[in-house]
Parts: C-alpha cells; structure tokens; sequence
DNA sequence: CGTAATCCCAAGTGTGTGGGTCGGAATTAT
DNA sequence: ATAATTCCGACCCACACACTTGGGATTACG
C-alpha cells in the first residue's frame, strides 16, 4: 500500500506552488533547491499535470509554472490520481468496465473484492478531502509560529 | 497504493482454510484447485503465515493448514501485514522510531506527512474491521442463495 | 540581438520487486 | 514402501522506480 516519490514529490511540489499563488510562476528550479529534490526528475511530474490542467506553464526566462485552478479546488486526489494512477488496491475494485472481470470464476476473489472496494472508497475519501488550500493553511501557521522548520 | 498477489491470494487461501475450520487440515493443493492459483507460490506464503502463528502446519499425508486461531481474532489486516509488510503509504509515516525522520529538513514534506499518517489510520481500520469469520458468513449467505459461483 | 533562464522531450540506466517456477529434502498416514 | 504433504533454497524474467543525460524550443531582459 505505498504511494511513490512520484506522488508524494508531486504533493509537495504543489504545494509549494500553492504557496506562491498569484505572485507569478515558480520555476521547477527553486522547488528543486527548496525541497532537495532533483530538478529534472520534478520536470517528469510536471508533464503530466499539465497535461491534466493541474498546472500551467510559462516557457522562457522569468517562466515556471502556476496553478491551473484555485488552490481550494485541487485535491491531493486529484495530484496523487494524475501521478499515481487509480488508487484502488487492485484492479478489479475499480468502478469502471466490469465485464472484464464478470467472468471472475473464483468466488473467494469476488468475496474478498468487496474488502477491496471498501478500502479503495475510503483512501479517495481521505485524499479527496484534503485540498492545497489546506495544506497552505497548515504551512502558514507553521510559518506564524516561527517554526524553524519553514525557512520557505 | 495496490496491494499484490501476495496479500489478494492471502486473504483468499485463508477465507477457505476459515471456510474449513474444525474439519481437519486443508492442503495447499485443494486450495490451489479451487482457486486456479499455483500451489507452489501459495507455499511462499504459507510460510510467513506459519511462522506469524496465523496458521498451524501438519506435515506429511493426510496434512494440510489449520488456522493459527479462531477466525473470528484473525483480520485481513493481520494477513495483510504478514504478507505485505505495514501499510504506511510512505516509510515515514509508520507509528515507531520517528527518529529517523526527525533530521528530516523539508516542511513540505512534513506538512504532507500529516496526509500520509491519516491515510494509513484509515487504511489499517478498514482492514481491521473485517474479520476472516465476516467473509465466511458472506460465503455461506452466498452459497445458501445457491449462487452458481460458489462451487465450494 | 545575444544570452541566460526556463520549459519541453526522448532516451538510457541501474536497482529492486513482483510473480512466479523448479527441484528436491523431510515428514507422516496408510 | 509409497504417496501425500510440508518445507527450503535457488533461480528467473519482465517491469516499475527513481532517477540521469543530453539536448531542443521559447522567451524576458540587457
């Protein structure tokens, strides 16, 4: 059940854009340095969010990128499904096109299956629920409260 | 964030040794019969089962698995644990020996880490909250229907 | 206009894991 | 003695992860 760095780079990533809403695109490469990641691996991340209007970009000098929408609109979820894939623990608990697995003749798999889809509801109901505006919200206190950790 | 084989196959074998109880032991290769699995990847697990006493051994003819204990104290989440290692969504969000985490020197990160903690929460009730018993009784409500799929 | 900063794109790479297979040794009921 | 089992260790191959490398296209700024 582990997410990868894919994910949980792309949620703080996001994070930090969050963070600098409205004040112009941040390039890839002050995340980067701010958050010890590699620069060119973030570029990898970036593709596909843009692609799914997550972010958008500004090429050239001065460029970077900026949320595609309102940091109240965007869900970890939603970073986490465009990076990760579908979160369901395994492919048959997925909503969509179940004839592929109407042929299922194991009748423990199909019992079992309904533990899966339980369990895939609630991880979409916990990442569904927490937004970046959230998550900047957090980041401010910790900010206000002179907390070392944020030197951001 | 999918489980694997190991931990799918897992639940399934030991829903049918549950369906057993009481009945002496069940061989591996019955199992694997029924279930189309391969009886020698079903003994990869039954060893890490074994040896976390979720299952008894009887060796030679005639032998076969137990359960380890009744089935009503042995949840998916226990299954899931021995075959699947802990179920964090990332390394740095299980419960124990944060000290590793604690040079940690990105905010993000940690503020991320709070989503992670609660995923996990989240992820072990559920699979706590069904118990080995709970999929019998569902096998059996199915097979009173006379649901063709169960042929067991 | 040149240059530097940036995004964009396509490959390559090394390590590990997933999902098994194979062959045989030890144990035991019949 | 034989057959049915568990037990054990080795091997294997494809794919995913976590990047790196090398460049091309675009644009602000001097």
């Amino acid at each position: 059940m582990n997410i990868t760095t894919k994910g949980h780079y792309g949620v703080m990533a996001m994070t930090e854009l969050a963070m600098h809403d409205g004040k112009g695109p941040v390039p890839l490469k002050t995340i980067a340095e701010n958050q010890g990641l590699s620069e060119h691996y973030l570029e990898q991340l970036f593709a596909p969010l843009r692609r799914a209007g997550l972010v958008r970009s500004v090429r050239g000098a001065q460029g970077g990128y900026l949320l595609g929408r309102p940091a109240r609109e965007i869900s970890v979820g939603d970073v986490l499904r465009v990076l990760e894939g579908p979160l369901a623990p395994i492919e048959c608990a997925l909503d969509g096109n179940p004839e592929e697995w109407e042929n299922c003749t194991n009748p423990y798999n199909c019992l079992v299956r309904d533990v899966w889809v339980k369990l895939y509801k609630t991880i979409e109901e916990v990442v569904n629920g927490v937004t970046l505006e959230e998550l900047c919200q957090k980041a401010r206190e910790a900010q206000a409260r002179r907390n070392p950790m944020f030197y951001i």
